[in-house]
DNA sequence: CTGAAAGCGCTTACAG
DNA sequence: CTGAAAGCGCTTACAG
């Protein structure tokens, strides 16, 4: 009788792992690991041998086995408040740009996509040991808390989340509402409205401050029937332009917390019959591809959601590689003028 | 003396694992193990204690070494074209909606993001044992064959890849082309001029035909004079339309295969004087959200690019959960007609 | 309904 | 410069 429990009958196929190169090249597993690792050195002519039968098997080591053992995934997660704003797809592919150098890999997760997904996802995050984790989206401090507890890297992106020890990125608010301000002063302005966000949150706060404190430094003051507040919508912005008009002494230029709310103002000024810039001058900020399709083309300051992006993965690859837990970091992003027709 | 090797010193505190979870519930890890899986049925009591343990302790299972043993890493990717063109962000979010529900999640790679970073993240993909991979990027034949072959589900978004055995969705190009046109003819046009893309893929030939198709019925057939070709890019747009309008009987309508071209048109026929709609009818596909910004608001025929990544992420369930291989699936997404004023 | 044990494919002290 | 072996934290036949 032949042994039946020979080479023959392994079972179906023999898998290609670790085992399967070693036998092949001649070593042991522990040569091969090291070859795919580089964490202790080996011969020349082993390395070559080895790397010679892996390419021949097509072998490529098996990321579980790996990451059981390593604790690294090797993946960053981004969750985004709405993927569909274009803000943050840049802001996904400076991401991507910075970690890929890492070779990590992004994995995303659209809060917009409705339900309260958030929830699972942050657990989601957790289990599968993700390194570190973007996020941009708002009202999600218990959620922070609980990834920094398991010990994964995090870094917010807009605002502070004041009190959490962890790393942001963020454009300077303030900054950005003193630029465009000045902007609409030195074109000769002197009744300047602005028109807000809602007042809970970054980044509309510090843009409204930028304001504030410009009017106050050229010695206009801030004259409340000057101030609107809108929902970051074209359809807001548009109605809280109407009320703007709504007095005896109409503003000459709107400085808009964002494009979308800028456009609306644009959508009734010429309602209205006012000429833009001729009549009335309106800047904006975060230069959506919207601002150069409109007419007349809206001025607006260009927040860099790729850099956002990159800055994030930046912060977070630092975090991940360092040994002690130093101090939060915060990255401030430079925004840019950007002239069109609009003012 | 004290046992020195006792329960007190076995290192930096004790893992977390199903081990330390079986000791605390008195019960086997087999039995944890099916409480987690809920492969085999385990008693009421017995369960319920199991999962009061895990709540208590915070414990959530190894998702390295689950996937280590059961080959599934509950992830699908995407490999998105250019993730700063909205269409991608939407398909996106359709495709999360869809593998979320089989509590997959999603793996972002943008293509557009430079460097010829695409073959390594497809090392990436089979190195991680990603389940299924959804392609929307072209120039990739040799690539999908890999995945294939290494037993990874894909689906393509937009062209069915001729000759290869892989699911697709897609939209009905010909039919969008159709539909256009016989719109534009409806409107009482006679000179009815097409800009179409690139004649070497879809989507850019199946309009072009459908179009062709239309003309021809309609008893016009095709004059060379009125078929122009861009790059799908505003700036094409225009060129090509300035040639078109060249000529002794120069179009009153242009069917644009898609907005950002049909965009570039309406700053051409600004520049030329004309008036949109009374001189000149203008429609366009995808229904960006420039599309709505314009003015004239532009006419155009939306493409559900959430219905297209939604439909992937069903194909792409499909496929994995099943045993057989079956034959090739094909999905064509409905498209509407949406009335602005250019046309 | 439940357990003991082998195994998934790696990494990493330990030893030479 | 190289290996044998224990271990990472699960799952799954096999057995009762």
């Amino acid at each position: 009788m032949a042994k039946s429990t020979d080479s023959l009958d392994r079972g179906p196929r023999a898998a290609l792992n670790i085992q399967a190169v070693a036998a092949a090249a001649g070593v042991s597993k522990t040569t091969v690991s090291h070859v795919i690792s580089g964490n202790r050195p080996v011969s020349e002519s082993t390395r070559r041998k080895v790397e010679r039968v892996m390419d021949d098997l097509g072998f490529r080591p098996n990321f579980f086995a790996q990451a059981l053992n390593s604790k690294k995934s090797n993946t960053i997660a981004l969750i985004a408040q709405d993927i569909t704003n274009p803000f943050y797809p840049a802001l996904a592919r400076g991401l991507q740009t910075s970690v890929a150098s890492a070779d990590h890999v992004v994995m995303l997760f659209d809060a917009g996509a409705g339900h309260s997904l958030t929830r699972s996802f942050v657990d989601d995050v957790i289990q599968r040991r993700i390194d570190g984790v973007v996020v941009a989206v708002s009202n999600v401090e218990e959620e922070l808390v609980e990834l920094q507890q398991a010990g994964i890297a995090v870094v917010a992106i807009g605002s502070g989340l004041s009190g959490l020890p962890i790393d942001w990125v963020s454009a300077d608010d303030e900054r950005i509402g003193i630029d465009a301000t000045r902007y609409l002063y030195r074109a000769g302005h002197r009744r300047i409205a602005t028109i807000s966000g809602p007042p809970e949150a970054e980044p509309g706060t510090g843009r409204l401050a930028g304001y504030i404190k410009t009017m106050t430094e050229v010695g206009f003051g801030v004259d409340p029937r000057l101030c609107a507040v809108a929902d970051w919508t074209r359809e807001g912005g548009a109605i809280a332009f109407r009320k703007l008009l709504d007095q005896a002494e109409p503003p000459t230029a709107v400085f808009c917390a964002n494009d979308l709310m800028a456009i609306g103002v644009l959508d009734a000024a010429a309602e209205a019959g006012l000429r833009v810039p001729g009549d009335l001058a309106v800047i904006g900020v975060d230069d959506i591809d919207a601002a150069s399709l409109v007419r007349p083309g809206l001025t607006t300051i260009r927040v860099p959601a790729l850099e956002i992006g990159q800055a994030a993965g930046d912060l977070l690859l630092h975090r991940i590689a360092e040994v002690d837990e130093s101090a939060r970091r915060h990255i401030t992003v430079q925004h840019t003028l950007i002239t069109r027709e609009s003012a």
